[in-house]
DNA sequence: TGAAATGTTGGGGCG
DNA sequence: ACGCCCCAACATTTC
């Protein structure tokens, strides 16, 4: 009888250095590819129609290059536990590869699969998603690292797996029924955003062109906002279009050694990985403060507020730039990811969670691990921290990185015709300038929703009153 | 991957 | 020539 395997793909969707897929065709003849629609996931209240789409798109990608080679996906909507084991009675299968993901949710799936399926087939779950295995980076006294820097030294003192090819012929049963190919309205989604192509295919295409083009320039142009300075592959990599592994080698060998756009990226990545591994062993911050004292922070949670630096209408045109790219392209500029975030929770005054979930909605890339660390590091309630009394000014903020408002006024068009002088702080143009150039304050434009001096003064208060000691600043 | 407040220095205007 | 003040420019401290 022929060996068959199930390979279950979830947030690896490529060919190219999948380890389990490649465990799959080293140990069967045949292999199973599944995807599983799972409403568990579909229907919860921060899955978004931007990463469905791009999930759909995705995995119609990953099916054309199974089928380039004799293979093809199969889909299925369900409980992964009923699925599988359908799926396993089906094509007789003795076992089932996956690739693991350390999300509790995903943790507590997994292990209700293996459940399930005990005693009908082996299951194997695999390193895949990052650099390094999230246990596999220990400080000496074996604990895992809370600090960012100290993290990257000893990944990069210890070897990054090279990347394998997929596998050369992928051989697939050709008498197993999949369900239909669902649409974007099957799963119940909408979007009229227009997305960058999913799937492995134009992953590969956006690193190559990175790595020529863009990686040179990337320490100095990443932080430019008007520039297309950075990467563009964290959707790609959020889903497992592109291999870490094959990003990371890729950077390494286009460039001579030390060049600060190749180390400024890869240590990008391993932030990836950072923010992985502290999900992994700290599963806690998935729903509060990495620092637990901080769960008693007095937010406000001035809903209003939040509505309207939601829509991008705060006042503040670095911020409302930013928060209308999310909501037009399903993306974020990493730079405004850290100043929308600091204004939301420092001049707002608004729980980094309801920020986070507004993320996880809208964004593209949105990842549990990297968003809740990002939040984190943001709100100051997390591992290796902004300190709480490091508080971003949203006006010196744009003007220092988008000196010439060019990224403001592609987002935000009713100030397209304010001069540069005043593209930061539109509420101080005199009454007169304000007509002459169609921007009345209050009327085409809001005014700045509050005071930065006197909002960073109540949050150091609310900070201060919080914080450990051992970290209060002085003494 | 900060920014504001406070302190210090030194040049120039001025009586 | 000198002291005084002002204030930019820079450095340090504080949150």
């Amino acid at each position: 009888m022929t060996k068959r395997i199930l390979c279950w793909f979830r947030r690896d969707l490529r060919l190219d250095d999948n380890t389990a897929l490649l465990a799959a065709y080293a140990a069967a003849e045949e292999v199973v590819p599944v995807f599983i629609f799972d409403d568990a996931i579909l229907s919860r209240p921060d899955t978004g129609a931007v990463r469905v789409a791009f999930l759909l798109e995705s995995l119609r990608n990953l099916d054309e290059n199974l089928r380039a080679r004799g293979s093809r996906l199969l889909l299925r909507r369900g409980r992964p536990e009923h699925v599988l084991a359908q799926l396993v009675t089906e094509t007789a299968a003795s076992a089932v590869y996956f690739n693991r993901d350390v999300e509790p949710f995903a943790l507590v799936r997994d292990a209700r699969v293996r459940a399930h399926l005990e005693g009908r087939c082996a299951v194997e779950g695999f390193d895949d998603g990052g650099l390094t295995a999230p246990e596999a980076v220990r400080t000496k006294a074996g604990t895992p690292y809370t600090v960012f820097t100290p993290y990257k030294q000893a990944v990069l003192a210890q070897a990054v797996l090279r990347p394998r090819p997929a596998p050369a012929a992928l051989r697939t049963p050709a008498d197993v029924p999949g369900d239909p190919w669902p649409s974007l309205t099957d799963l119940g989604f909408t979007t009229s955003v227009s997305l960058p192509p999913g799937g492995e295919t134009p992953a590969q295409a956006r690193l190559h062109d990175f790595i020529q083009n863009g990686l040179a320039r990337y320490a100095t142009e990443r932080d430019v906002l008007s520039a297309e300075g950075t990467s563009r592959l964290s959707p790609y990599l959020r889903f497992g279009c592109l291999s870490p592994r094959r990003a990371y080698w890729a950077a390494r060998e286009a460039v001579p050694e030390g060049s600060p756009g190749v180390e400024s990226w890869i240590a990008e990545l391993i932030w990836r990985d950072f923010y992985r591994q502290i999900l992994f062993h700290f599963p806690h911050v998935e729903s509060g403060a990495f620092r637990r004292a901080y769960d008693d922070l007095a937010w406000e949670n001035n809903a209003s507020w939040f509505d309207l630096w939601c829509q991008g209408k705060t006042g503040f045109p670095i911020v409302d730039a930013a928060m209308r790219q999310l909501l037009t392209t399903g993306w974020m500029h990493n730079r405004v990811r850290m100043i929308v975030a600091s204004f939301l929770t420092k001049d707002l005054l608004i729980d980094w969670r309801w920020g986070e979930r507004h993320f996880m909605k809208h964004l593209v890339d949105g990842d549990l691990a990297a968003n809740n660390g990002g939040w984190q590091w943001a709100a100051s309630t997390g591992t290796d921290a902004q300190p709480y009394f490091r508080i971003f000014n949203p006006t010196a903020q744009g003007k220092k990185f988008d000196p010439t408002g060019s990224y403001v006024r592609r987002y935000v068009p009713e100030l397209r015709a304010v001069p540069d002088r005043w593209i930061h702080e539109p509420a101080q143009m005199p009454v007169e300038v304000q007509r002459a150039f169609r921007c009345v304050i209050g009327v085409d434009y809001p005014a700045p929703l509050v005071d930065h001096g006197r909002q960073r003064v109540k949050a150091l208060t609310m900070f201060g009153r919080f914080a450990s000691p051992e970290k209060r600043p002085g003494r």
